[in-house]
RNA sequence: GGAGGGAUACCUAAGCGGCCAACGGGGGCUGACUGUAAAUCAGCUGGUUUUACCUUCGUAGGUUCGAAUCCUACUCCCUCCA
């Protein structure tokens, strides 16, 4: 099939050199073989050389929630150095399959979305991405899905199943899964990966699609555009999966769904403390997945483990003064428990100092009046830093007092003229 | 189209006429302790005018002094067969 021109030594230097930087901290990548005795990576490298063309790198995201996490830019980092190395990355913006929601990882349907929820997630997705990395147009090119999957007519799609069997999407373990635990799969889900795999299609023809990223829980979408490539006569993309990161709870992978995230844009006060709350187990995984720290670099106490961890993830997005101060604010607020300096600050009309309770509801630090009770008897409630543990209690102290509910909920209050 | 099974609080899952605002687990929250928002331990986890009352166990009716629990109809879901 291929017309091999054997490739010069200094290419083949120069291809094991980037294929080094390349395929670190890759969870797989297929095919394992290539035909320069390596990966699918090597030869696409030694291709690239040869013909002095950049390898298009296509990475794809679903914009079903308004933020990507700290877990997506494990595949982020690793564009950003295909961009370092003068080829071109394709973030794919998924406006069209997440209509649908890809059932990888799942174990029931996923509620659809609108479509202004979609775009304004997208929107947000764009800023987010570049971030980490570059948003040159030499180096970078945008797409969404919906251009060409809206497109697709019913024949188009008939044609594309037919290159599928059943049993192959039955084997997925998502599927599998599901269908074990008698959990109802819809006709639409099987569709998901086809839609995956016709946009590198679709990418091919347009840009040019050489590689697929994706995280592992991937590994079969992305393949699945290799054998629809194949079966069009195209050149099949190679694929390069990424472990998943654990998210806080540190059992499950880091998810927007599960809400065990930090978010790209969050504060750096968030994104520090977010860090610091990581379960000790989870250190090692974060430090290599997410860091450049060598280990040997690392503390060996937890909590300092922890603080330099957390610093250098606010640094990566919000620059090193920041991170600083996120790091000062944490240790001045829970090693030595100060007052944060900087309140929100709060003005409450002249009945919501009537009792306690209401206090805590007016400043919507509880949803209902008996919450409020629950929280003040268990002692989370603190005017002026003194503990009150009577619920029926009026308020009576001068405003402005700041007004303290468990450890995260503060705010200046003052009564509204 | 036929035959079974199911629907309980954020999730999961007991309860099968009064002791049920409803066991247990998960998650979440609060506190103690600490090395941190970690770990561990303890408490809380429908609402209100809080020793009482109100609303909640798919929906609508019914039986009963009394129902999440029994009956009827309906809706939705799952499995198997066709």
């Amino acid at each position: 099939m291929n017309t091999k021109v054997t490739p010069s030594k200094e290419v083949l230097a120069e291809a094991a050199r980037q294929h080094a930087i390349l395929s670190e901290g890759t969870a797989g990548i297929y095919p394992e073989k290539g035909v320069h005795g390596k990966d699918g990576l090597f030869d696409k490298l030694v291709k690239s050389l040869m013909e002095n063309r950049p390898l298009r790198i296509k990475l794809g995201m679903d914009p079903t929630a308004p933020d990507i996490h700290i877990g997506h830019t494990v595949a982020l980092n690793a564009m950003r150095k295909f961009q370092d190395l003068g080829h071109i990355v394709l973030p794919l913006i998924g406006n069209y399959t997440a209509l649908i929601g890809d059932p990888s990882g799942r174990n029931s349907t996923r509620p659809p979305l609108t479509e202004e929820q979609i775009m304004q997630n997208a929107e947000t997705y764009k800023e987010q991405i570049f971030k980490v990395i570059q948003n040159d147009p030499a180096k970078c090119k945008l797409m969404w899905n919906g251009d060409w999957l809206k497109e697709l007519s019913f024949a188009d799609t008939i044609k594309l199943c037919a290159q599928v069997s059943v049993a192959q999407l039955i084997a997925k373990e998502d599927f599998g899964n599901r269908l074990a635990n008698q959990t109802p799969i819809s006709l639409h889900e099987f569709l998901y990966p086809l839609m995956q795999g016709y946009d590198s299609i679709a990418m091919f023809e347009r840009e040019g699609c050489d590689i697929e990223f994706g995280g592992t829980d991937q590994t079969f979408n992305c393949l699945m555009g290799r054998q629809l490539m194949q079966a069009r006569g195209i050149e099949p993309q190679i694929v390069m999966t990424f472990p998943l990161l654990e998210g806080l709870d540190g059992v499950m992978k880091m998810s927007k769904s599960k809400g065990n995230y930090i978010g790209v844009t969050e504060n750096p006060t968030d994104m520090f403390g977010k860090t610091m709350s990581i379960p000790d187990s989870l250190l090692d995984r974060w430090y290599s997945l997410l860091t450049t720290i060598p280990a040997a670099e690392r503390p060996s106490h937890p909590m300092e483990a922890k603080k330099k961890l957390a610093h250098f993830i606010t640094a990566r997005f919000h620059g090193e003064t920041a991170a600083d101060e996120a790091k000062a604010a944490f240790e001045s607020r829970f090693s030595k428990r100060e007052m944060p300096t900087d309140l929100p600050e709060l003005s409450l009309p002249q009945e919501a100092f009537a009792t306690l309770t209401d206090l805590v509801v007016a400043a919507n630090f509880a949803t209902s009046k008996s919450e409020a009770r629950r929280l003040i008897e268990q002692g989370g409630v603190k005017l002026n830093g003194e503990q009150s543990k009577d619920p029926t209690a009026p308020v009576k102290l001068p405003t402005p007092f700041t007004l303290q509910v468990g450890k995260l909920k503060l705010a200046k209050v003052s009564l509204t003229a």
